[in-house]
DNA sequence: ACCTGAACACCGTTCAAGT
DNA sequence: ACCTGAACACCGTTCAAGT
């Protein structure tokens, strides 16, 4: 066999990353492996070690896409100029919604380990605080004086908040009746703290 | 072979529940395999199917232990009574310092996935509810008019943030320098939250 | 150079057969 | 009745060998 490169290594990579996310957002990340990957795009599953170094990159690769994903998402809620905490409140209830749209590759983005020795690429860690940039322009928008590493407090204080809800209430931990609830929980917890964070600042 | 039953079936159970554990908090909950704890306990495989029902059933029950060790060191804490705020914080505290304590137990029990058909059972989520029910307790000492129904949603937002600021900093996703950082977030959260909820109440 | 296919060391689960 | 051990259908990963 040995069949002529008929994609370059980076058209590859891009069929190898598209089937992934078919597979686990059809059938969940336990049903995701190496094998299926390759049968999907025609391939076996050793071509795959020739472009990712293993399965755990691969999904590294899934999870950069989902969290590129997830910012555009965002990004497109702030873009909608309101008050700040209109603002912030939308963020949260898009999170929401984005989670719930992408259950499978969401859950996937936050509940894949990686080997206890290696730690998250930087690459990785500073996608997701460019979303928490998105937050904290917004808390800057409400209190223009304050200390920027009080900003980055609060913002990941509540972005974490919200992300706690999110988990709970997907994964039906929280025993939420529905979305509304959900909502509900994310509304209060932003709105709460909100009030309580501007009447510190006076 | 074939021996005749040296342990009872509860025995047996717990024998395999604590090879389980030991397996996960040594190795990570990647590291588990009906074949490692049956070897851990000098049994073959498929007794395990003699208590469990599979692999996802033994893990729930490993899960139950970990929720009920948690409850036990939140209890210890509410038992310390002082202001209910200050509780409430120390509530914050003893989470995130179970979660370090126990990192791998307590992934597996908020990372585990059942299949897609199942939803959790009804002792499991009735188990997760009474831990709640000690941020409730704490919440109507801090404000005895409130109607139930708001308690309740209080309890969940706050907690459902307290657990998304463990979750992201454990898994290191929130770039949280260290333990220090982690619970300046926890108390932020809970510090505003209250101040906001107790400004609307009055 | 690109890719295969066989091999290795693992999985979860079932179940006839042994004591 | 209790447990095994072999079998089945899967895994991730490596790498000599084919084109």
């Amino acid at each position: 066999m040995a069949r002529r490169s008929q994609y370059t290594r980076e058209e590859l990579r891009e069929k190898a990353l598209d089937a992934a996310e078919k597979i686990v957002a059809e059938q969940g990340s336990e049903a995701l492996s190496t094998r299926k990957i390759a049968a999907c795009i025609g391939y076996t599953a050793g071509s795959l070690y020739l472009v990712f170094e293993n399965l755990d990159d691969l999904i590294l690769q899934v999870n950069a896409r989902t969290l590129r994903r997830l910012h555009q998402a965002l990004r497109a809620t702030t873009d909608q100029v309101t008050a700040p905490e209109q603002t912030i409140q939308a963020l949260g209830m898009a999170y929401y919604e984005f989670a719930c749209r992408h259950v499978n590759l969401w859950r996937l983005l936050f509940e894949h380990h990686l080997p206890d020795d290696q730690s998250l690429p930087d690459w990785f860690r500073s996608q997701v605080a460019e979303s928490f940039g998105l937050v904290e322009g917004q808390l800057k928008r409400l209190s223009p004086g304050m200390e920027s590493e009080q900003i980055q407090r609060s913002a990941r204080a509540l972005w974490g908040g919200v992300h706690g809800i999110v988990v709970l209430s997907i994964t039906g931990k929280l025993d939420v009746a529905g979305a509304d609830e959900a909502k509900q929980l994310i509304h209060s917890l932003l709105h709460y703290y909100l009030q309580g964070w501007l009447v510190g600042i006076e």
